[in-house]
DNA sequence: CCATGTCAAGGTCAC
DNA sequence: GTGACCTTGACATGG
């Protein structure tokens, strides 16, 4: 099981996702950004390999408005050295990636606009791990999207969607269960249709469910992910006293967790920490994982 | 210099 | 139909 925490590194003094307003958008800003963006990454990956954190989420910020018409720049091409080598990096150590465009990213909104814009920002993050050089193990994961009060028609243009995209997005795309409308279980259905591998979060889970265990969901989510997908990718999290369902943990509870992997400790999977003081927690979390007494 | 309003992008729910 | 909420940081402006 690899480890590890998404986007930020509090414990660093830079961050790979500074971004700056549209109205103040340059080609000379964008490419100092950039820059700055991935000298930032090689610090948070160099911190990961020393603290044995070897999985990470890359943030969408590392490329501002990459997906945006105002972008004109080939920044895969005026970059392609430096994620090149981040991936040769990456590639050494073994890290494990994964990358969650957020909410604005809805493959089966009735809107072509919001599709076109969609597939857009996929086309930009499955740039960016192409780039790197890393193979289809590196992961982008979404959302199964809206309902629009007709689930079964909701569904059906997901499916619709998803077989017109580029084939190296769909070897890198997976859906993850949400807490509102898609369920792991609903997330299976669509995985049966058109073997897209699914993302389990537990705390979603928690929160929407068809009444089976965490470890049955995350057994049937595990058989979605076939070789060439790699080990089974698992976000994990646990509810935040007093804050509304569905609201993460600011740091990780270790009788939670240390429960979790005593309910899963025969399954193999990746886990993301989506805990709110990040790779503190992750660290916290890994050495739970290597004391642990099942 | 600091406080705070605002930022590319969507969907759902309560009213 | 409108606004709050989700969730979050940090840019950028105005005082």
């Amino acid at each position: 099981m690899k480890i590890g925490y998404p986007c930020i590194n509090r414990s660093l003094a830079c961050t790979a996702g500074s971004t700056f307003r549209m109205a103040s958008y340059s080609e000379e800003r964008l490419l100092e950004t950039v820059r700055e963006n991935l000298n930032c990454l090689e610090k948070m990956l160099a911190f990961n390999v020393n603290h044995n954190l070897l999985f990470l989420r890359l943030g969408s910020g590392i490329v501002p408005f990459a997906s945006h018409s105002i972008c004109k720049t080939d920044w895969a091409f005026r970059f392609r050295r430096e994620l090149r080598s981040l991936g040769s990096f990456i590639k050494r150590y073994e890290l494990r990636i994964s990358m969650h465009p957020d909410q604005f990213v809805v493959l089966n909104s009735p809107d072509d606009g919001v599709v076109e814009r969609s597939i857009a920002e996929l086309d930009y993050h499955c740039r960016l791990l192409d780039t790197m050089g890393l193979d289809s193990t590196a992961k982008i994961q979404i959302h199964a999207g809206g309902v629009y009060s007709d689930r079964y028609s909701a569904v059906q243009r997901f499916v619709d969607r998803y077989q017109l995209l580029d084939s190296n997005l769909k070897k890198r795309l997976v859906i993850e269960n949400d807490e509102r409308l898609y369920s792991v279980k609903d997330c299976i259905e669509i995985s049966r249709k058109i073997r897209i591998p699914v993302i389990a979060d537990s705390l979603h889970h928690e929160c929407l469910n068809n009444g089976e265990s965490w470890k049955e969901a995350l057994e049937a989510a595990g058989k979605t992910w076939k070789k060439k997908d790699g080990i089974p990718m698992v976000d994990y999290s646990s509810q935040e006293k007093n804050r509304k369902k569905g609201n993460h943990a600011t740091s990780l509870n270790s009788r939670h967790f240390r429960k979790f992997l005593r309910e899963t400790k025969d399954l193999d999977f990746d886990l993301m920490l989506e805990i709110k003081d990040k790779e503190k927690s992750a660290l916290k979390a890994l050495r739970i994982l290597n004391t642990i007494k099942y």
